[in-house]
Order: C-alpha cells, then structure tokens, then sequence
DNA sequence: CCCGTCACG
DNA sequence: ACGTACGTGACGGGG
C-alpha cells in the first residue's frame, strides 16, 4: 500500500520555532525551526511508513480569502527575523532531501494540502495530513488521519485524528467543525465570527442543530437573547467567516502524486547540507558512501622501525602535528604529519618505543619547530614539554575564538577551519575499539591520521584568526601556560581518607533510614521520596498543603517552595533535612568514593574549553563543588588530606569579581571603598543607605550584599526581589540608590552593553571574547538575558583570567626554585597547595605574593590564606 | 536523554 | 505580557 503524507509546511516549521532552544552555527545562522521541522516530519516519516511526501507552503502574496475579506490576516503574521530567515534554508534542506514541496499564489497551504487529500484518496494512496494548526482537522474522515505534533516539556508528542476521533475531542464531526468556527471566528486569523458565541455555546448550537444552517433553520426557537440578536445580526458575517475558515478541496493543481515519491532523502548534497548546519544528530541515518563529500585526500603511512623514523625527521618542515594515541590508558601508536599530503601512524613497539619517539619530538622542538595539537593536555601525559616552546593547541585556540560550542573535536576544526566535512569519531569507530590489530583498518586508520593531520593543517588559520582578534597573546601568556598547570592538578590528584569517607557514609545512611521512616509515617504511606512527581503528590494533594510555583512537569519541590511551608506541617524539615542527607551520601560519599585511585587519591579532569566565560570546568568527579555552605555538608572536606610530610596551604581571593568591577568602571567611590580595611557589604550599605558605618544593621548588610551580587550577574530588580523575596518594585529603589551611589558603575555596565550590541561580544582585561547572539534576538526574555550577560561576561572573565595568571605564576615558580609542593586544586578564586612541610613558610609567601600580583589593579587583590592537615581545617 | 534538584564559585 | 538573576556538574527519576 502507498502511502502519501501531506506535510503543512509554515505550521510544523512555526511549532517547531517556537518549541524550540533558540541554535545557531557557528557563523551564525539560526537553525533551530529547521533542525526541529526535519525531527518532526522524519519521525512521522518513520512511524508512517510513508512513501509518498509532499510539503506545502503559504507565500506571501494575498490569497482568495483576502479578497473575500480584506481584513484577513492568515498567515500574515509577524516573523521574527530568526524565524524568516530560516524559510528558504528548509526548502533549500528540502530540495536537497529529494522531497516535493509545493505552493500556489492565492492559495493557502491548507487549500493545498485539502486537495490533495482528496486527490490522494481517489487515487487509491492511504493518506496522512501532517501540521501543528487544528484547523486542519477539518480534512479528516475515517480514512484521512491528521496528526497534530505537541510540543511539551521540549519532548514532541504526536496526537492522531481520524474523524471519530474528532467527535471525540470536540463533539462535533470534522465538517461541523468548520461551523463552529464561523460561529466562534478566529481572533488569530483575524476572522470576527458572531459577538459572544465562544466555544461552550458554539459547541451547544451545533450540537442542538447540527450545523450553521440548521442553526439559522431554528433560529426563532432560540429564546430571547443577547446572543439570539448577534446570531441574527451577524448572520452574513458568520456566514463569511464560515467560508473563510473552510480549506478548499479543489484547487486546480499541477502536481503529480507520482512525483512525490520519498526516496534517496539522505544523499550526498543533504549530508552536506547538514553537516554545514551541524546537524549532528542527523549525520548517522547516512549510508557510508554518501559522507565522502569533501574530505582531504592524503596517504596513509605505517612505520614500525627505528630506521624509517629516521629518514622521516629529515624531511624539511616548520611545523608538525601530533597525538598519541591510546585505548584505556594503553599507548598504542602516535600519528604524525609534516605535510598535507601524508599522515604517519607510528607503531610503539620494541624497536620504537614512546622514549625514543618522545626524544625526536622533543629535538624538533628544540629546533624550533612548531609542534601542532588537538590537545595538548593529552600528550603531555606522555611527553614533557615546556610551554615556552612553540606548542599550538587547536581545541583551546578554537575555544578562544568561539567558547560556545559543546566541542572542539578534529572533525569540528576541520569543519570550522578547513572547509572539510571528515566522519566523526563515532561514525568511523562505532563500538569498535582501536587496539594494536586494528590500526590498519581503513576506519580507524583514517582516524588516527585525522588526529595529527587536522590541526597540522588548521593551527595556521586558528593562529591567524586569533592574531586578527587580538587574542594570540591571551593564547601565548595564559591559555597554554594554563594547561601545563592544569595538567600538574590532574596528575597531583587529591588524596582522600578512604575510610573516614566510608565512616561518614555509614553515618548518613543511618540517619538516611531513621528520616525515611518518619517520612512514610508522616505521608501515612510508602513512596519514593526522591520523585517529586510522587513526592508533589504526597505534599499538595494528600497533604493538602499548598503549591507554590509549577514546574512544566507538575508541581516544584524545590527548597525555595518547601522553605515557605516548613512551618505548615512537620513532614517538610524532614524532607529538607532527607535531600541535604541523600545529597552528600550519594553525590559526595558514594559519588567521590568510586573515584580513588590505587594511589589513594582522587585525580579529576580540569576542563579549560568548556565555559562562555574563560573559567575552568571540573568534572569526574567535580572538585569544584565541594560542600562548604552548610556545616554538615562542609564535613566532608576532612577526608581531603595532604600527603605524610605535607600540609595544606589555602587561598582565596577575597570578592575578586566586586573588585575588578571597581577597577574596570573606575568607580571613585567604590575604589574608595575598597581601600578602606572595611567589609565590603558594610561599607556598601552604609553609603547606599546613607547611615555612619557602625549604624549599619544585619538586615541593611544583608540587602547591601545581594545588591553586589546583583550587580555582577547583571543586575535585574525581578532577579534580586526573587532573592531578597521583597517586591520588584523596592528591589528596584535598592538598585536605584545602588547606581546613584556608585554613578560611573551604571555608566560601565551600560557602556558594556553597548560594546556587546554594537560588536556582538563582550571582552575582559586580558581580551578574552565571549559572543552574546542573544543581544540580537527579537524576543524579550531573551534579549535581556544576553544584557545580563555582557554585564556579567567581563567581570567573571576577568576575574578568570586574573587566577589563570596567578596559578601560572605559582607553578612556574614552584618548579624554578625545585620545591616538592605542588598544585592540587583551582576553585574560581581559590588555590590549593599541597605544601612539603619543610617549604611551608616560603611556598605560604610565594602562593599569596603571585595572587596579589596577578594582575595590576586600582584596588588591592586581598588573599586569604590558612594552612591545615584537611581541607577542611585550611579553608 | 531530559528534567528537577542541589552542590560550588 | 513576557516570566529571569551569572557560571558550572552530578545525581536520581522517569519516559
């Protein structure tokens, strides 16, 4: 049986928009509607079965309907630039796909797809009409389905309507349907219909007279109303709108359903069309032969003895790319390029070995050649650069020049940098894994040499491009020094107390099980407390206590929702007190546990392309987040210990963000404040509120501090009432008397702003770029979320940009003068040391002398600094 | 795989 | 009217 799906295409591409993430590529182009409209119609494609496709879509000049009424709005609605901007890339997307689309000046989509229907049906093709508008369900009839995508929760569901099914949801058969909107119109299409006919007493007329005609028939029946008198009054106009609603089932068409066929969608024109809208989720429904569209074309070359490297390293080059290649941590082979027309796979084995490789690279280097990665953090597990050689990293220089993207893999350079669509690692590895029998295959070598070839091509560009952002020295004097110290943590690791750990996990459990028990006792019945659907349920509807804010799944249990209640029923402090329990147990105990290394520490990975801001990311586990708010949760920083013969050495900056605003608005009266020895908070509140400094109350500190906060996350009087839970409105007079105080901080962060809308990013001191596309959105929430942002962006940045330097400096001058202490751990505005007791005192001077020196300011950069034989007992 | 929640700066 | 403070990562639940 042939099967022919009718697609609406301004409709589903509309939902699609509007259902979804803004997205856009890397230069970019908005995609997110189209990316959207393909997961729709392919789904619907798939569970169809279809083999026939048409897509139609409405033009822009007037239709029929227009002329019938000159009011009418259609599809004439308001377009977000976002949105226009992404019709003709999914006809071009479309035209690629080999599927049929269709549009007829004067007509709808609707009109369009209504014929066809029919048309469909005559011919024998079992017929689907697919579109996010209910007005189409006018079309269906028990053998005509139209399906309606729902997008909820960002999760698509798709409804099915045949004509049963119709009368089922609304009572009327799909023709009435159409009666029913002449009578109630439709305010979005701009249709009046008759004054004070809504849903309730439309769906009632037609129920009791089976159609608008059957309506007028009986319209003296009708008792004396209001709405008796609009039905007669307006009868010529419901009559219109009537018509106006009805989508025609006879357009004079000249499609041909036999042209329709769905086939050959995904060819090589559409795979390249959607790797070049990074439409990564789709690549893999491609056949192997289609993804061979643009990718370089180089030999492949295996070495295995020693006498062959040697004739390799007397080639002529400047510059080289390099990895090493491994599979759970065993070192298998390394790829290596000079020149674009061969790559190397270079095996290890008995007469190469990783020493002797590691030898040659290290002389090249020396040599002044530049040696080229994708990750140099990787390689130097293996190999002991320096990084004042001339070491190129493609992932961070990419990260620098765009920090939004989720990855910097060889085939996002090659795309990005090199116009070059190459297989990802998942398309040409699968589950098969690399081992030293398997380097031959044609997949996997392919891989390899990508991982040397690709940023031994790319650096030069990647390099170019930051020079012309003026970012090339961000690269040179913090991104790569970075990386050195950041892979001098990950190899450090912590070491951790594996039993007091275990102790204190025993502890909570116990306490885990006393608390479930009271729970279950409290809710009269079992349930898992860790659901909030379940426990929603239990609280707000067993219970009867009240709901605050919904979340779209159902009702939030969140601590801001249950902190407002914990008074109203004595089940809530022990659900707060459960989550605090549940959380360290299995998020800290369990979670850094399964960490320990043989070595009895922990060793993290510290991520440097991962956040907008220039930050450091931690993860496997997150050392970052450590309890320390809470007294309980701060416990677990004890199992944190310094090696026999070392102790812990601590510091932190004290407010590094509140003092690089100070210095980049060049605020007086806050540079002031900052040079009296005075807190923060105090002197703020003082100032703002215009009382002696030791008049200043807790309140008045408190509310001075969430001002400053503010102040960095870009303020926003909703956002710090929601966090002072008092109004908007006197959020706003804190605000207000905030910016009078400290005029030339209002001035800076509108100037930012400006900057970023002018330029499309914001910058730190030490020209990091964070892009900010939100700035050029047509929708509110999201445009002030981008000004946030481009307050925000420079002063966490700089601030990152700020311990990067003083964590450069600590480890290079830790390793000149050939101490044993070392560097464990970066938390934002936080090092730790493990120090050899011996060296204490100079590493204490050394430590807090690079941070205050990091960077010159026109306030002073005040570290805190403790030592201790915990983590806990040096915070 | 996404969501809600919660840990940190 | 819209419905939010900035930046992260890990966990359990649920589809």
């Amino acid at each position: 049986m042939s099967k022919l799906l009718l697609i609406d295409g301004n409709s589903i591409l509309n939902r699609a928009f509007y259902g979804l993430p803004d997205l856009t590529t890397s230069d970019g182009r908005h995609t997110n509607a189209v990316l959207g409209f393909l997961n729709i119609i392919l789904k619907v494609i798939d569970e169809e079965k279809a083999t026939h496709v048409c897509v139609a879509f409405d033009l822009k000049e007037p239709t029929f309907r227009h002329k019938m009424f000159s009011e009418y709005k259609g599809t004439r609605h308001p377009m977000p630039d976002e949105l226009r901007e992404q019709l003709p890339l999914i006809k071009e997307v479309l035209k690629s796909m080999n599927i049929f689309t269709i549009s007829k000046a004067g007509y709808e989509a609707d009109d369009i797809l209504g014929t066809l229907s029919r048309v469909g049906e005559k011919s024998g093709y079992e017929v689907t009409v697919l579109s996010g508008d209910r007005d189409l369900l006018q079309l269906a009839t028990d053998k005509i389905l139209i399906k309606i995508p729902k997008t909820k929760g960002g999760k698509t569901e798709i409804f099915n309507y045949y004509d049963k099914d119709v009368i089922n949801e609304y009572g009327v058969t799909p023709l009435v349907f159409i009666d029913m909107k002449g009578l109630m119109g439709d305010t979005s299409d701009n249709i009046p219909g008759v004054p004070g006919v809504g849903p309730k007493s439309a769906e009632k007329l037609l129920a009791d007279y089976g159609s608008m005609d059957g309506v007028y028939e009986h319209i003296d029946e009708l008792k004396k109303s209001k709405m008796k008198d609009n039905l007669i009054e307006f009868k010529e106009q419901a009559y219109l709108s009537k018509e106006l609603a009805t989508i025609k089932l006879d357009v004079k068409l000249d499609a041909n359903i036999d042209d329709m066929v769905f086939e050959d969608a995904f060819n090589t024109e559409s795979y390249k069309l959607f790797s070049d809208l990074e439409f990564k989720s789709l690549l893999t429904r491609f056949d192997e032969s289609k993804k061979t569209v643009k990718s370089f074309h180089f030999d492949i070359k295996f070495i295995s003895e020693k006498k062959e490297l040697d004739e390799l390293f007397k080639e002529s080059f400047v510059s080289f790319g390099f990895a090493y290649i491994e599979n759970s941590s065993e070192l298998l082979c390394a790829s290596l390029t000079f020149n674009e027309k061969v790559a190397y796979i270079i095996r290890l084995n008995g007469d190469i070995s990783s020493e002797l490789l590691n030898d040659y690279i290290i002389s090249i280097i020396k040599d002044n050649k530049r040696i080229c990665s994708l990750d140099i953090k990787k390689e130097l597990r293996y190999v002991a650069l320096d990084y004042k050689e001339d070491i190129f990293d493609c992932g961070i220089g990419a990260y620098l020049i765009n920090p939004l993207k989720d990855e910097y893999d060889y085939d996002d350079i090659a795309r990005e940098y090199l116009g070059q669509t190459l297989l990802s690692k998942k398309e040409l590895l699968g589950k098969n894994e690399i081992n030293i029998f398997t380097l031959e295959d044609e997949n996997i070598s392919k891989y390899i040499a990508y991982q040397s070839i690709v940023p031994f091509m790319a650096s030069d560009k990647i390099i170019e491009k930051l020079k012309s952002m003026d970012m090339y020295r961000l690269y040179t004097d913090i991104e790569l020094p970075c990386t050195f110290s950041l892979y001098e943590m990950e190899k450090n690791g912590i070491k951790v107390d594996g039993k007091a750990l275990n102790d204190f996990g025993v502890k909570l459990r116990e306490n885990i099980e006393r608390l479930t028990g009271e729970i279950y006792e409290l809710a009269g019945k079992e349930f898992n407390i860790n659901s909030t659907k379940q426990l929603g349920e239990i609280l707000f509807e067993d219970l009867g206590l009240k709901s605050g804010k919904k979340t779209k799944t159902g009702y939030s249990t969140s601590v801001e929702v249950l902190e407002k209640i914990k008074n109203e029923h004595e089940i809530i402090p022990k659900i707060l007190d459960y989550r605090q329990l549940t959380k360290l147990n299995s998020t800290y105990v369990e979670g850094l546990s399964a960490f320990i290394r043989s070595d009895g520490r922990i060793h993290g990975r510290f991520n440097q392309t991962v956040t907008a801001t220039g930050r450091i990311s931690s993860t496997e586990p997150n050392l970052q987040n450590i309890p320390t708010r809470l007294p309980l949760g701060r416990e677990i920083r004890k199992v944190f210990i310094p090696e026999d013969g070392f102790s812990f050495l601590d510091a932190d900056y004290s407010q590094i963000e509140l003092r690089v605003l100070a210095h980049m608005s060049g605020d007086e009266a806050l540079i002031k404040a900052y040079k009296k020895d005075t807190d923060i908070h105090t002197v703020t509140a003082s100032e703002v509120f215009g009382v002696p400094l030791d008049k200043v109350d807790s309140l008045m500190r408190r509310k001075a501090k969430a001002v400053n906060f503010g102040i960095v996350y870009g303020i926003s009087s909703f956002g710090l009432g929601q966090d002072l839970d008092i109004s908007r409105k006197e959020a706003e007079g804190y605000i207000n008397k905030y910016f009078d105080t400290y005029k030339n901080v209002k001035q800076y962060l509108d100037d930012v702003v400006d900057f970023a809308k002018n330029n499309g990013y914001s910058v730190t001191m030490f020209n990091r770029r964070r892009p900010i596309p939100e700035l050029k959105s047509s929708n509110f929430m999201t445009r002030s979320f981008g000004e946030r942002c481009a307050m925000n962006s420079p002063i966490q940045g700089t601030a990152a940009d700020i311990i990067k330097i003083a964590m450069i400096n600590v480890y290079t001058e830790l390793k000149k003068r050939n101490l044993k202490s070392r560097l464990i751990l970066q938390v934002h505005d936080e090092l730790l040391i493990e120090a050899k007791e011996e060296e204490l005192e100079e590493v204490k001077e050394l430590l807090k002398d690079n941070m205050m020196k990091a960077a010159k300011l026109s306030v002073p950069l005040i570290v805190d600094m403790h030592d201790g034989k915990s983590w806990y007992d040096a915070k």
